[in-house]
DNA sequence: CGAAGCATTGACATCAATCAAGAAATGTGG
DNA sequence: CCACATTTCTTGATTGATGTCAATGCTTCG
């Protein structure tokens, strides 16, 4: 992974393969990619769908870790709150990411629906006894969580050395990316996220987002089509921006 | 863990038990670990100690990650650099903690020697066939890589939202318990660490960080010895600063 | 003792936060 | 389908925290 690509493989999250989880009949499951049918028949009796609204939470910061959870359909984040009340966002999360995955016994981080979706979910337990039987499996939970901790470090990048601008550049242009990888089609790509969201990830205020993508929309880079459509107009312009590459700086 | 004491768990790394590596012959290897006599045996024909000194680079970006090592005396730093030049510190590193471990070709990160230390090294190749040998270590390195990830989530929190000193008291109070868990007697604390390393882990410049210390030294919280020892004196307010909840923000 | 590296401090500039008002989009109920 | 309420977004004025530039002092080490 190219280290400037900040969020971009943030937002791309634990997400994977094409294959289809038999269970949850989708395209794309990340925790099912690496298994056959007999891991998944044996997987299928103990997961459950669940359809969610947007703003439902999928589990809370400091619950008990009894679930691991598979995104099927629709947008999710990440947040993880300071006693005093101050908020951030971690991540975001796409269809077919794994969401909730800890040795620990409690979520380090709440994760909120931002559109309507569902999720497939298997208890933690039942997950260790798999991990026995197809330790493939397990290996392939190492992968997810070693390219999470790399996109960690490019997000620790972003927040320790990029400017405003640079920041909200790097996030339109990662989310574009994440979608295209999802077989968008089309000029027009989804922003469930509000601006106050965008700037908890970035580490920045909404009015300082909202200014950076109004500054993006007057140097026509971008266009914007209701609240939720965006449009990159001249994203070679946005990466040059959020690539930490710029001659002066 | 706490998801307020920001920066300790990064600063403890990948660090753990006090099991002794028989081929390295010093307490404390995250890697060796859970491992009993056999595996070591095992380990220790493809193993290799080196001798490094204050500044020496272990191994540099964009390396071929022919290596997982193990840092058995001394502390590092782990940086990222930008195309740009601009460069930042993704966390520091004690004895007992393991480098370096990714499944991707290349290092995204560079380590370097802070003071003068020793590395044991393992080929990377020979550690697969360790994988398939010993499960069980296997499951430590996915272990190790969540605490890692939770860690580096932490840190992300006080980027994007603590201010200037509330960033430089986690640090010094992390600093300071990563020691402890060491073994550490005694007040004063080794700060190996450069006010420049520190801005570049915290997301400040070096006047910044040392305007943060010269404040708790007027406050009475530390007190420093020279240029490496740290004191803390009233450690309850760094804590209270550095751990996100103050009344007022 | 002198040199080199690192730390401190001050003056000033700048970027982003804050405070505040109003506009646009979305959703709701009649 | 329209009018209204709500939420989200935009923009402006101002403030404040941190960065930048520059000069000086302290530690360490040869």
């Amino acid at each position: 992974m190219h280290p400037l690509d900040t969020t971009r493989a943030l937002m791309e999250g634990t997400g994977s393969g094409a294959d289809i989880c038999l269970r949850c009949g989708s395209r794309s499951i990340g925790l099912c990619a690496p298994l056959d049918a007999g891991m998944l028949d044996d997987m299928a009796g103990d997961s459950e769908r669940h359809a969610l609204d947007a703003r439902d939470a999928i589990f809370h910061q400091g619950d008990t870790a009894r679930f691991v959870y598979t995104l099927t359909e629709g947008m999710a984040r990440l947040t993880r709150v300071l006693p005093d009340g101050r908020q951030a966002v971690i991540g975001f999360r796409f269809a077919g990411d794994t969401l909730g995955f800890t040795p620990a016994t409690e979520h380090a981080f709440g994760a909120e629906m931002l559109t309507r979706g569902t999720i497939c979910r298997i208890e933690r337990r039942r997950l260790d006894t798999l991990f026995r039987r197809y330790p493939l499996l397990e290996r392939r939970f190492l992968d997810l969580c070693v390219r999470e901790l790399a996109a960690s470090q490019d997000h620790i990048l972003a927040l320790g050395r990029f400017s405003a601008e640079e920041r909200v550049a790097a996030f339109l242009v990662s989310l574009a990316e994440a979608q295209e990888r999802r077989n968008h089609a089309g000029p027009v790509f989804d922003l469930p996220a509000t601006r106050a969201d965008i700037g908890e990830f970035l580490g920045l205020t909404l009015e300082t987002v909202s200014r950076a993508i109004s500054a993006f929309r007057r140097r026509g880079w971008i266009r914007l089509h209701g609240h939720n459509g965006l449009e990159l107009v001249d994203r070679a312009a946005l990466i040059g921006l959020g690539s930490g590459d710029r001659p002066g700086a």
